[in-house]
This record gives structure tokens, C-alpha cells and sequence, in this order.
DNA sequence: CCCGAGATTGACT
DNA sequence: GTCAATCTCGGGA
């Protein structure tokens, strides 16, 4: 990827990682998927962590684009967002992978899961990729995740956000669905 | 200092 | 469909 490619607006990001590989390179293997949904904030949205400035917790927000983010949600899980922007606070949530890749490793990672729940939801993207919350505030480039462009087609839903009870009249909530 | 809510998930009714 | 698990931060006392 080209370094101006995370610089963009979060809202725009979150759009083009859609249809993307998300490969990760564990030990002497590899699993991953092509991102299907995606979620975007920004500083100026009272739903996102950067929305009241920089805490311990949120720092890797304000660095510099392509930072990975990970922060732990209701004290059990984890979430992966990729930072954009200017350091100014935005990022990219990773809420959905379909495996393509790796996909045993991935379901013994998630406990066997069925298939089309081992990626569905941005805890169980963090927990099938295998991650280790240590690679908060590492740029991706430095870390075990790879971005690739694929040719697949696709069509882009922007749906309000979920799970939130702030601004959800913001249609930053992206959703990939494949076309013929 | 203490309390409540949250960018969630999975087990259970 | 409902609800508990469990950590961080922000707001109020």
C-alpha cells in the first residue's frame, strides 16, 4: 500500500478496505480474509474514543496513519481499527472477514466456530486472525497484518452504525456485498 | 473517590 | 430474545 493510501478521511478509508485481504503471517502460516464490513470515526463524532482528545488509552488514534488501534471492549474483548487521517484522531473499525484463507487455523482459533460466524463481528475478527493486543500502536507495516487489493466486485452499503448510542444518524456503518 | 455506561459476544430461555 | 462478564474513562459527589 502507498502511504498516502491511510491518510485519507476515515469515512473513505472504511470504504475502500471493502472487498481488501486482510492476510496474517503467524508462525510459518497464514490465515485471512477478504473485509466485508467496516465502520469509520472521526475526532468530531461523540461515539468514537478520540472524541474527548488523547487518554493512554487511545493514543495510537493520533499517530501516524496506518497505526493499528486496538483497544478492549466491556473488559472481555478486542477490537482491531486501522488509523487514518492526519493524526487528528480517526481510524477504521474492522467489524467482518470472510476466511478465505487459513480457514482451519482460523475456526480452532474462534473454538470451531460454524464457518460463517468464525470472523462476523470485530471481536471475532481480532480472536480468528490469532492477534496479540500488543500490536497496539504498531504501524501495520511493522506488524504481522498485510493489506492486498483484490479484483473481487463488490457493492457498498453505508448503513447507520450499531452498538453505539451516539450519532447514529451517521452512515459510517460500510457493509460489502458481492456482486455477479 | 465512586458509579455508570460502552465501537461485544456467547450462553441460555 | 435476554443477560452476564469485566475493564477504562468521564462525570458527579
Amino acid at each position: 500500500m502507498n502511504k498516502n493510501f491511510y491518510s485519507q478521511p476515515a469515512p473513505e478509508l472504511a470504504k475502500q478496505l471493502l472487498g481488501m485481504m486482510l492476510v496474517v503471517h503467524n508462525e510459518a502460516q497464514q490465515c485471512g480474509g477478504i473485509i466485508i464490513e467496516t465502520e469509520a470515526y472521526t475526532a468530531l463524532d461523540p461515539a468514537s474514543h478520540s472524541y474527548r482528545g488523547e487518554t493512554a488509552r487511545n493514543s495510537a488514534m493520533f499517530s501516524a496513519p496506518g497505526t493499528l488501534y486496538v483497544y478492549r471492549s466491556y473488559g472481555i474483548h478486542y477490537c482491531l481499527n486501522i488509523v487514518c487521517g492526519n493524526q487528528d484522531g480517526q481510524a477504521v473499525l474492522i467489524r467482518a472477514v470472510l476466511p478465505t484463507i487459513g480457514v482451519e487455523l482460523m475456526q480452532r482459533n474462534r473454538n470451531s466456530a460454524p464457518h460463517h460466524r468464525i470472523a462476523n463481528g470485530p471481536g471475532n475478527v481480532f480472536q480468528a486472525l490469532g492477534l496479540h493486543p500488543d500490536i497496539n500502536n504498531i504501524h501495520i507495516a511493522k506488524s504481522p497484518l498485510q493489506l492486498k487489493a483484490s479484483k473481487i466486485p463488490i457493492q457498498i452499503h453505508a448503513t447507520p452504525r450499531i452498538g453505539i448510542s451516539k450519532a447514529t444518524d451517521v452512515l459510517w456503518r460500510y457493509i460489502a456485498e458481492f456482486v455477479e
